[in-house]
DNA sequence: CAATAAGTAAACTTCATGGTGTAAAATGGG
DNA sequence: CCCATTTTACACCATGAAGTTTACTTATTG
C-alpha cells in the first residue's frame, strides 16, 4: 500500500474538516450543506462520503476535537512559599486563555447551535466545559488546607470565581454582545476577579 | 362588524399562537413546521398563514413579546436610612424572579437558536438582555453618591454582581447543565453575591 | 334569504437537502 | 502496461417543509 496515496487521501480528509469547520463557525450546522463543504473543500460530494458516513459523523468529529484541544490541562501545582494572588493569577491565566478566545467561542457557538434542543446531548456535551475545571479546585483546596485561604466551600467559591471569569470574557462574546478580550483585557479581568475573591 | 366573529378570529390566532410558542421550546424554531403547528393549535394550515405571514412573523412576534413582558421594571428606590444589604438584597431578588424561572430562559434557548449565526440580529437580540440592567444601575450609583458605597467603576461593579447571578441561575439553565433555581436556591444565591460584593 | 367574511381540508408546487449508485478517470506500484 | 484504489462527475431518490390554490363549509348580518 503507497504511502504517497494515503498522503492524497488523508489530505482531502483534512480539507474536508477545514471546509467543514469553517461553514460550521460562519453558519452554523444546519445552514451547511453538505454539497457546500464539498464546494469549499474542492472536493466531489461523493469524496466527503467516502470519509464521513453522515454529516452528523463530522460534526461530532469537529466537536469532540475541539473538547480534546480545549482539555489540554497545565500543571501548575499550590506553592506554599509564593505569593497567593500571583499564584491565582498564573492558574487564571491558563483557564481564561483558551476559554476566551475567539476559536473555543466559535465553536462552542457551534456545538451549542446544534445540540441546543437535544436535552440530553445538549447536557453531555455541554457538561464537558463545566466540569474541566479541576485545575483551580485543587489549587484551591491546597491553600485551604495551607490555611492561607479561608473558604467555606470550595466548589461555590470556584463557582463564583468562574462566574466573574466568564461572565466578562465568555458568555457576552458567545452571543455576541461584546468583541472577544485583548489580552490586556484579560489580565485586567483576573486581576479584577482575583481582588474581588481575595 | 361582529365583534363575536373578531373574537373567534382573536381566539385562533392565540391558539396559534400558544401552540408555537410551546411547539418552540420543546423543539426549537427550525424542527418545527408549520403543518405541526396548525396541528397542536387545531387550526388549519391555511389559518395559521391568515395570522401570520410567514413562519418568521409568528418567531418574532413571539420573541419581542417575550422582551415586553420581561421589560417589566421594578419601582426601586435607593432609600438612604435602610439597610445597604437588605435594599440590594430586594433589588436583586426583582432581577433575578424573571431572569431565573423557566418560562423566560426557555425562549431565551428559543431565541438565541434562531438567531445564533446572524451575527447583526443576534447581536441586537441579546443585547435587549444586556441592557435591561439599569435598576441596579441607579441604585448604585445612588448609593455611591450618599457615600455608603465606594465603588470605583459602577458599570464594572454592575457586571460583576451580574456575572455572579447569571454563572448560578441563569447561564447553567440555559445550557442545561443545571435545573431551575428554587427559590431557597434563588435567595441563598444572592446572599452569597450580596455578601461577596459588599 | 342572500351576501359576506372567515375557516377548513387536502391536494399541489417548489425547492433544498441528505444520501446513494455508477461508470469513467486519475494515479502510483509492480 | 496492467492492477488496485481513490476520486470524480453526475444523475437520481426520498423526504420534508414553506407556502399556495381551490373548492367547500359555516355563521353572521342586513
Amino acid at each position: 500500500m503507497t504511502e504517497v496515496r494515503q498522503k492524497i487521501s488523508e489530505l482531502k480528509r483534512q480539507s474536508i474538516l477545514e471546509a467543514a469547520n469553517s461553514a460550521f463557525r460562519k453558519f452554523g450546522v444546519k445552514a451547511t450543506s453538505m454539497d457546500k463543504i464539498a464546494e469549499l473543500a474542492q472536493v466531489s460530494k461523493r469524496t466527503v462520503y467516502n470519509h464521513f458516513a453522515t454529516k452528523e459523523a463530522l460534526v461530532m468529529q469537529l466537536v469532540s476535537q475541539l473538547w480534546g484541544d480545549a482539555a489540554a490541562q497545565s500543571d501548575m501545582k499550590y506553592c506554599t512559599k509564593l505569593d497567593l494572588k500571583e499564584q491565582l493569577n498564573n492558574i487564571l491565566q491558563l483557564e481564561i486563555k483558551t476559554m476566551a478566545s475567539k476559536g473555543y467561542i466559535d465553536l462552542v457557538r457551534v456545538a451549542l447551535g446544534h445540540f441546543l434542543f437535544d436535552a440530553s446531548v445538549l447536557q453531555e456535551e455541554m457538561g464537558k466545559i463545566h466540569n474541566r475545571e479541576s485545575d483551580l479546585e485543587r489549587w484551591i483546596k491546597s491553600a485551604v488546607a495551607d490555611n492561607r485561604l479561608y473558604v467555606p466551600d470550595v466548589a461555590i467559591a470556584m463557582g463564583q470565581l468562574h462566574s466573574l471569569l466568564k461572565g466578562s470574557c465568555f458568555w457576552p462574546q458567545l452571543i455576541r454582545v461584546c468583541p472577544i478580550l485583548s489580552s490586556d483585557e484579560q489580565t485586567e479581568l483576573i486581576n479584577r476577579s482575583v481582588d474581588m475573591f481575595l
